[in-house]
DNA sequence: ACCTGAACACCGTTCAAGT
DNA sequence: ACCTGAACACCGTTCAAGT
């Protein structure tokens, strides 16, 4: 519809993410998005290397928006940011989400999360040599949490609420303060 | 190779899950199927509906193969066997166990699994109205740890029986019992 | 009932060509 | 450098037809 001048990567990632959320992760075509972009299918091997390439453009772009809680925070507040952000994140685009589980998380995007999450375990006295481990699990679970919400795993929202509002207050539990969430 | 007289879903499923441990998802298709059965591609629809029924097959398929533990073992016991029977799992079809996350499981194999562990939940003193909050958040914890193990985000498999057996102390410490792992 | 042949609309990707 | 046209080998799926 609109005359763009020229074809950059984001916009064809912008026109992939939408073309997801609207028709689902089957409707993404190297084609539909070409169509969706006003522009031949090859136009977009320049941009992305190819189909595989797109996808991990979107899971990146994925990691990359995520945001990362004011360092200033107490660290039980940012580790629960974190939790909220890949939760929303994970509603919003339900069916990208299931790449993110499924690819290695080698992107800078993925580093900015990590170091985050990892001076929130310091900053709540987790030993340093249990850093990357602790972040590993957490992160797993938040995943699995997050992906099983987007597949359809749980009741309905509520009962998904309430049930990482539960699992909050079990890691909390562990983590070094004994009290309430991380 | 052999000449088969007739055409099963069994045998369908079977070819199916070996073409995608042999050679990734992404050559499960209904020709290729077909082609190791010696059948042309029409024949398959007739016994797995189309596409998306062969892939629910396979996912109901892997579910009704996980083993149930013996009821009379100690509840700790079982809900080890069946963490290690899923990761085992995943760790023999990983490209399929991508799908097992994605999708609702409310097919009878799915069931067989979530009763023995909420049996092992009550046996362990889990209250009985905690005990499919208990149930999902443990499933979805596994789940999401298979799966990342599949998906290759541990560094190697040493780094995740670690890992896992780390998980397992805690939640070990957060049942009724307060000892070691489920 | 079960399988096949032929056909349809759709993929990702290449290659040479245009500007 | 960036985009296009034409073409290739491949998809899932349908339909009428065979046995």
């Amino acid at each position: 519809m609109a005359a763009r001048r020229k074809l950059t990567r984001a916009d064809i990632l912008d026109a992939t993410l939408d073309l997801a959320d609207e028709s689902g992760l089957a409707a993404v075509t190297m084609r539909a998005v070409a169509e969706r972009l006003g522009v031949t299918p090859m136009a977009l091997y320049r941009h992305v290397g190819d189909k595989q390439g797109l996808l991990d453009g979107l899971v990146e772009r994925l990691l990359a928006d995520q945001p990362v809680p004011d360092p200033e925070l107490p660290w039980r507040d940012r580790l629960r940011q974190h939790g909220a952000a890949i939760r929303a994140t994970a509603r919003r685009h339900p069916d990208v989400f299931g790449l993110l589980l499924a690819r290695r998380a080698a992107t800078p995007g993925a580093r900015r999360t990590r170091d985050s999450v990892y001076q929130a375990l310091r900053d709540g006295g987790v030993p340093e040599a249990d850093v990357p481990r602790v972040e590993r699990l957490l992160s797993t679970f938040v995943l699995g949490f997050a992906a099983s919400e987007a597949g359809g795993r749980f009741p309905d929202g509520a009962v998904a609420d309430a049930d990482f509002a539960y699992a909050e207050q079990w890691f909390g539990q562990l983590l070094p303060g004994g009290g309430p969430p991380p």
